[in-house]
DNA sequence: AACGGCATCTTTTTT
DNA sequence: AGATGCCGTT
């Protein structure tokens, strides 16, 4: 027991205790968010009492409910019944496993992933571009529309056609056995909602849940929480308004703000004691995200006291932004700094570019986080649509991607006649080419080619027959029978892809060895619902969005592209207040230096414009000269002067705090004392 | 069936 | 600019 909070603080001790009711921690940056969660967990089974497996955690990746998974582990002392700690769509996942049958679906259904959804909507609409209809599918299923629902609701004729696409798409997925991301989510909520029996068992069975990143949460994602909380309400989020930055995905800032409107009786705990950033860097990230106006409020404080001053990098083009930043960092290697101690952090992808050369020609390794992602890859994609095919002999998308990979001769047109054929007999393409005589298939194809088909099914059956006799030796019989490594012979970038190749059959085997009771259709849902692994450590530095540093730390970050257009990034739907986040997630990453760069002009999108220098630097309290000690000499009592929050004031003292002065303010009638670089003279 | 040329697009990204 | 996807040619 003493041992649970050893290591906490006041807040957090608070927060850990309040077991009962709706808990809403409020977790600034590096305040130590994880730490709290997996304590709280360990208060409720080792002080409580309550069985591990009646309480439910979710995040929002594998990667975060993995490492609370190792770190409450090593907390609870019996594991027998281990606490359900898993992501959010793991967790639907799970719950339709045992409940689907209660929409007369079958259990054995399959996860498909973003790029197979959009190959169904492909082959079901022609006009619409894919990627809307896509996206307006998944708003659909979040507001929990139907078809029908959505094609009344459309007024435009271009939403009717897209709600009928809707229609057909849901069809497919339920001829065929499939369930997207959303229905993970949705179809385990409206099984809650349909059966308050059930919601009543389940929300008994998980006593008390807590939930990461609760702002990230969408509505959906609310109303699934208001289900599983039918019986009690022992819901306790962990989050940051701050750090909401997935607005355009969905995600509803409005959940954090308002959840003492939706549970009440909340007691909130606000984390603001920082453990990570020097205290430069913190009066900086606190300055910039006090300009937003819908957030809950909260400061953080720095515990690991003063440091080095924000550095700015001012350059004339993104050349030589590069060249000066390659040189910095070059400085802090040569001084002995480790290089994955570095991260140069940026709003869009594209701007790695230019940096990317600099750093070559320094001779500077890095890193490049995020890019493609490894289940993404054409090769992994591959491999993957060879273990669909054999699990599912009726996927039609997974057989036409592998027929002729590698070449075998059977091109477009061939494949087109045997699919309408197929469809004129209402049969698979496998399912055809099975029952059709060589002869017959002959007259659709050419000779060669039909006995080409007629191979290539006997194949896929052999191999699948390996796999429900032995999943270890599947992976060996798959690559000998199909030679797959042979798909990208002779192309430069082979060695790569055997590499990536070689990588995803030592998952599988990992996979074999880890249950080896699972059949196929077990991995590929796993796979699916699987992220890229964390990158091995290596001895370079990092690059990566600021999306993909969220929840990460660095002794140095630089930031390249503060800019107006870039940072905050301008354009259709933009948030300022979210662009203003990005900013605070951006900066908080920083442990020892942070150095924020901007640059006169850009090549972008095939020309080159002339760029503004972002109004973040002034909203951080970075504006010319305000670092400078000389300048804020220049306040004398009687000033008059003016602050963003306060408004206009009269200067009534002064002082020195650190290396910056304080001044003392007359507000009417209500003094404070702010720091100089907060106010302007007038 | 395979290749090459033309048009189009271009924020962030997890599951 | 550069990547991707579609279409027409060989």
């Amino acid at each position: 027991m003493e041992k649970i909070f050893e290591k906490l603080n006041e807040s957090q001790s608070q927060a850990v205790k309040q077991s009962e009711g709706p808990v809403l921690i409020l977790a600034g940056a590096g305040s130590g968010k994880t730490t709290t969660i997996v304590s709280r967990l360990a208060y409720l089974v080792e002080v409580l009492g309550i069985p591990a497996s009646n309480t439910l955690t979710l995040t929002f990746t594998n990667k975060a409910a993995k490492e609370m998974r190792e770190r409450a582990l090593d907390m609870i002392k019996d594991i027998s019944y281990p606490p359900l700690l898993c992501t959010f769509h793991k967790f639907g996942l799970l719950f339709l496993k045992f409940n689907i049958h209660l929409l007369n679906r079958q259990n054995n259904f399959v996860v498909i992933d973003t790029d197979d959804k959009k190959r169904i909507i492909k082959k079901i609409n022609s006009e619409i571009p894919t990627p809307l209809i896509a996206s307006e599918i998944s708003r659909y299923k979040n507001s929990l529309l139907t078809p029908d629902d959505a094609y009344k609701q459309a007024e435009l004729f271009n939403y009717q056609q897209i709600a009928k696409v809707y229609e057909e798409y849901e069809a497919y997925l339920r001829e065929n056995n499939l369930v997207d991301f959303d229905d993970l989510i949705a179809l385990t909520y409206k099984l809650l909602d349909e059966n308050p029996k059930l919601a009543e068992t389940t929300s008994q069975k998980y006593q008390y849940i807590m939930i990461d990143e609760y702002q990230d949460t969408n509505e959906l994602q609310l109303k699934l929480l208001q289900k599983l909380c039918t019986s009690h309400n022992n819901l306790c989020v962990v989050g940051d308004d701050d750090q909401s930055i997935y607005g355009w995905r969905g995600a509803h800032i409005r959940n954090i703000i308002e959840f003492d409107q939706d549970f009440k009786g909340t007691s909130t705990f606000k984390l603001e004691n920082n453990y990570r950033s020097k205290e430069p860097i913190l009066k900086v990230a606190n300055a910039l995200i006090e300009h937003n106006r819908s957030r809950l409020g909260k400061k953080l404080i720095a515990t690991r006291g003063a440091g080095e001053d924000v550095s700015i990098i001012n350059s004339h083009d993104e050349n030589e932004e590069s060249r000066k930043i390659a040189q910095k960092i070059k400085k802090l290697l040569d001084s002995g700094v480790r290089a994955n101690d570095i991260a140069i952090l940026y709003r869009v992808n594209v701007l790695s570019r230019s940096i990317e050369e600099g750093l070559n020609r320094t001779g500077i390794a890095y890193k490049l986080v995020g890019g493609l992602r490894f289940y993404d890859r054409a090769e992994i994609k591959d491999l993957i649509s060879y273990i669909r095919i054999i699990t599912n002999f009726h996927d039609d998308f997974s057989f036409k991607r592998v027929v002729n990979k590698p070449k075998r001769g059977l091109g477009k047109a061939s494949i087109e006649k045997i699919e309408l054929a197929a469809h004129a007999s209402s049969s698979s393409i496998y399912e055809y080419i099975k029952k059709t005589s060589l002869a017959d298939l002959e007259t659709l194809v050419r000779k060669k080619n039909a006995s080409t088909l007629k191979t290539f099914i006997k194949d896929i059956e052999k191999v699948s027959k390996v796999a429900t006799e032995s999943t270890y030796n599947f992976i060996d019989v798959l690559e000998e029978t199909f030679h797959l490594k042979n798909i990208y012979a002779g192309m430069q970038d082979e060695a790569e892809r055997i590499l990536n190749m070689d990588e995803f059959y030592g998952l599988f085997r990992d996979f074999v060895k880890k249950s080896p009771e699972s059949g196929l259709d077990e991995f590929l849902n796993e796979l699916t619902l699987q992220s890229e692994q964390d990158q091995v450590e290596g001895e370079s530095i990092y690059m990566m969005s600021i999306h993909a540093s969220k929840g990460l730390e660095f002794e140095h970050i630089f930031i390249i592209g503060l800019e107006e257009g870039f940072l905050p990034l301008i354009g259709d739907g933009s948030d300022l207040e979210e662009e203003r986040r990005l900013g605070y997630v951006s900066f908080t990453r920083a442990k020892e230096t942070l150095t924020l760069s901007h640059a006169g002009s850009r090549f972008y999108k095939g020309r080159r414009s002339d760029l503004q220098k972002s109004r973040f630097f002034n909203e951080a309290g970075l504006c010319e000269g305000s670092l400078k000690v000389e300048k804020n000499t220049a306040f004398k009592k009687g000033d008059l002067v003016r602050h963003k929050i306060f408004g206009t004031g009269r200067v009534t003292g002064i002082s020195k705090s650190g290396r910056e002065f304080k001044l003392n303010i007359n507000f009417a009638g209500t003094k404070r004392d702010i720091l100089a670089s907060f106010v302007e003279r007038l």
